[in-house]
DNA sequence: ATATGTAGCTAAAAAGATTTAGCTTTATAA
DNA sequence: TTATAAAGCTAAATCTTTTTAGCTACATAT
């Protein structure tokens, strides 16, 4: 039982492999194929359960109806989410996605864009790292459709879908000063990527905004490949501050479940002796002690966008850039 | 700027296609390659950046380094994890891996199979629904190499790894036992995958191992559909009970998150009202108040185990059926 | 009667790698 | 000296599809 070829329905019907393959290809009628031959093929196809070989059409037509999706990593349920909401979009025109980590690493990122590239996607979403100018450049360069999500390079036009990060940190800060908090404090990445620098510089400005004095030890910087430590340390030193904060802004979901888990085990009642807010909505954060508020960013939305946009990209071959920025959502719990 | 062929390679260096494609595919030794040529050949396809079309060699050889990976929902960390350590493993040996989410269905699931066949995948590993017998069976016809992860089908012989659920189960009674529970409620999906039948059955066993009673209504069933609102509803009629249970235990991570979302807005004290443990660890259960006591499963372990298997299949060639049981493990928290 | 057009189909090339079968050339044996 | 073997390489087939260029047969126009 091996797989059937156009050879094969050729055979059996008594006509050519070019026929059979201009007529499931929905050539037949510019190539003036009579109909009676037209059903016979599809029909025999069909009954023979025909599918293209994947490689030989490849090959020869050069694209896949495949798009690769790069981010940072997949078992984060802000970046499994996206997946997923791109599969069903892509879904949508035929369009399957092969997903792929980077590790938030430069190299690792450009591996795969070679690899994915390799394989020949016919386009790519990329959540890019900060040191990845270089092959984005590349990639415009070799005219890859591709739409950057959740950061981007302010000096690099390009396709790209995010949040307003400014506004949502300046909605919670709000939030917070509406309620009576003056004393905010912000643990955060390092300001490499877009999104984080505009968390940070959202957080300065809505300060500002408000009145409110920024203390200098009041900005805690964590890194990405010791996350989990640096945080503790964070939250450490910002209770032992003479003048401590009496609310946390976390600067992604990851930082607020390490954040929360922490703030937890050194007995911290929250929000009775420090409020907290983090950026991402996550699942861990609805059922926390107390449910967390959040800014939520809307995954779906973005996600589809970011398909869309590429999609249509890829179609009309016309090369444009377009950003696009979505509100957030600010969930109000417990915290 | 476009893509070196091996013909480049050879009309550069003055040799033919099939020595640089010889070379390259380290089968000089074999065909008497003079080490010369070997080095001139390794070195300029390194600095031309030759790699190899991808299609053609698929078209030629018919296998891929690339191997698909069926899960229920990406989305969902258990999964989520798994793929991230299967990722990992299969990298290590020049594999890649396409992910793709079957949401626990029995059509999606076939189509993804033949979609990732199409592709020509040299193997798969799959977490099957239960109504995939069909075409694990066909699978085996097709001398398809792959390996069922998390569930199994009893009576056809395939490569599995799972953990081992039954003991799992009953080493979270025996320890609510200790703790002096007796009453202990178990909410789960319904006994149509092999995993959720062994903790069912696993559930019943330890309840009679310790002489406890098994109350009837003390085993609530609920959807795949919707998992969110039958957890409710389940909990409701449990708390409504004449004699309702002092311990609850949940058969997954997602029936556990629901179900500590719903005790927690019923205003149940945990543990002091009622003591909880869930099957999966959950990034969400660390966090939770109070952290979920849960049945942990080895998922690096599994991971690593189902894509050493696979791959071992694939080069060998040989077929023969091999069935992994992990164990498990309780990680006692505060619930 | 010849040219032009068109309907309906097909042969053959092309895509880029792998692999088979075999061709030179030189060394060794008879 | 001639036959045999071995070393070192290559031409051509092959994988399956898409696409180009064009063939055949019949109808219509000149």
């Amino acid at each position: 039982m091996k797989k059937v070829g156009l050879e094969e329905i050729a055979k059996q019907l008594g006509v050519s492999k070019t026929t059979v393959s201009l007529v499931l290809n929905n050539k037949a009628k510019e190539n003036r194929i009579s109909d009676e031959i037209m059903k016979k093929v599809k029909k025999l196809a069909e009954e023979l359960n025909y599918t293209p070989n994947h490689f030989a059409r490849g090959l020869r037509k050069g694209t896949t109806n495949t798009v690769g999706l790069i981010i940072g990593d997949i078992s984060n349920p802000f970046f499994s989410r996206i997946a997923r909401y791109i599969e069903d979009e892509a879904a949508k025109e035929d369009y399957h996605v092969i997903v792929a980590s980077s590790d938030e690493k430069k190299e690792k990122t450009e591996q795969l864009i070679h690899i994915l590239l390799d394989k020949k996607v016919d386009g790519l979403i990329i959540t890019p790292n900060y040191q990845n100018s270089e092959i984005v450049l590349w990639l415009k360069k070799q005219e890859v459709p591709f739409v950057l999500v959740d950061r981007y390079f302010p000096k690099i036009k390009t396709n790209y879908v995010g949040v307003d990060n400014g506004a949502g940190i300046s909605s919670a800060i709000t939030h917070l000063y509406e309620q009576g908090y003056e004393k905010i404090a912000l643990i955060t990445y390092h300001p490499l990527m877009s999104n984080i620098k505009e968390r940070i510089n959202g957080f300065r400005e809505a300060l500002k905004k408000n009145n409110l004095r920024l203390h200098n030890q009041y900005i805690q910087e964590v890194s990405y490949t010791s996350t989990e430590d640096d945080v503790k340390l964070a939250i450490d030193q910002l209770l032992a501050l003479t003048n401590p904060p009496r609310a946390i802004l976390f600067a992604t979901n990851k930082i607020g479940l390490y954040g929360m888990e922490h703030l937890n085990a050194r007995n911290v009642r929250i929000p009775q002796d420090i409020s907290v807010i983090s950026f991402d909505d996550d699942p861990a954060f609805r059922l926390s002690y107390p449910p967390v508020t959040v800014i939520e960013q809307p995954l779906k939305e973005i996600a589809t966008d970011a398909a869309r946009l590429l999609l249509e990209q890829m179609k009309t071959k016309k090369i444009k850039y377009e950003e696009i920025v979505k509100p957030v959502n600010l969930i109000i719990r417990k915290s």
